[in-house]
DNA sequence: GTTCCTGCAAAAGCTTTGCAGAAGA
DNA sequence: TCTTCTGCAAAGCTTTTGCAGGAAC
């Protein structure tokens, strides 16, 4: 079992939120679904498996989830909201050739400038984009 | 003359695009505007000043603008984008009780990672939120 | 005359909302 | 029974696209 499906569903208990089948499936989608995944993406996976399930519940869910802080937003990209079942700090990179978007270790919590001296931080991330290892040896061929 | 005012006009004549009176005023609007604005702030901004301004030429004029590395996409928030004529590696802060979005110093092209190379890295972006100075001083009145 | 620029209207895409029926406690 | 959960349909927003008239060169 996924690390952080226990580690979930446990938080979802504490706070008396059901256990629902279609919850336990998105959150299964989310632990194992490494691309960091929009509410479409999950769709998708899902609905071989559950046909009937609706994007409504896909909101509502991650919305339950991020609302706990069992899940983290990304917004990397402009048009559409992505999912990371991972809370702890790591950055993010966004392949622009093929949007594969990749985990890097970075511990964002020891950084600190005077500047924001003074203000409450609650929330970390740090975003780049270029192209990946495998799209930039595609190119050389 | 704000120092990017003239550093994007001539940009955009090497460029051999119009100089045109629309250009113009979202170019200042973007130099002026501190708030990292949104296509909808700049209409409105915009919109005493010339009645017929419609969003789409401001929708073009960004997209020329970003296409020649001018203005900085920024995407801390889930559901619009904001533009910033700042180029320069910086942070950015949004409180999330006013909305303000503030810039804070940071070099994020010293940073490097192993598990980033043969990675090409073309844009960094570091992304804070939390509760700015002033409304932490408010709410503890 | 030809290219570029602008703005309206429509369309597209993601997300939210309202509501009613179903499921669970 | 009462609350929670789910899914459909509709609505709301931001952004994009097609196109035609106008401006600039």
């Amino acid at each position: 079992m996924h690390p952080r499906y226990a580690l979930v569903t446990n938080q979802l208990k504490k706070h008396q939120i059901r256990l629902s089948d279609r919850r336990l499936k998105i959150l299964e989608c989310l632990c194992y679904n490494l691309e960091h995944p929009t509410v479409d993406q999950i769709y998708v996976n899902l609905h071989k498996e559950i046909p009937t399930l609706s994007k409504t519940t896909i909101y509502n869910t991650l919305h339950t989830l991020a609302e706990l802080g069992l899940i983290r937003i990304i917004n990397i990209e402009d048009n559409k909201t992505r999912y990371d079942i991972i809370t702890e700090s790591h950055g993010h990179f966004k392949c622009q050739t093929c949007g594969s978007i990749f985990n890097f270790e970075v511990d964002l919590k020891s950084f600190a400038t005077d500047e924001l001296s003074g203000f409450k931080i609650m929330e970390r991330n740090l975003y780049f984009k270029g192209i990946c290892q495998e799209c930039l040896l595609n190119k050389n061929d």
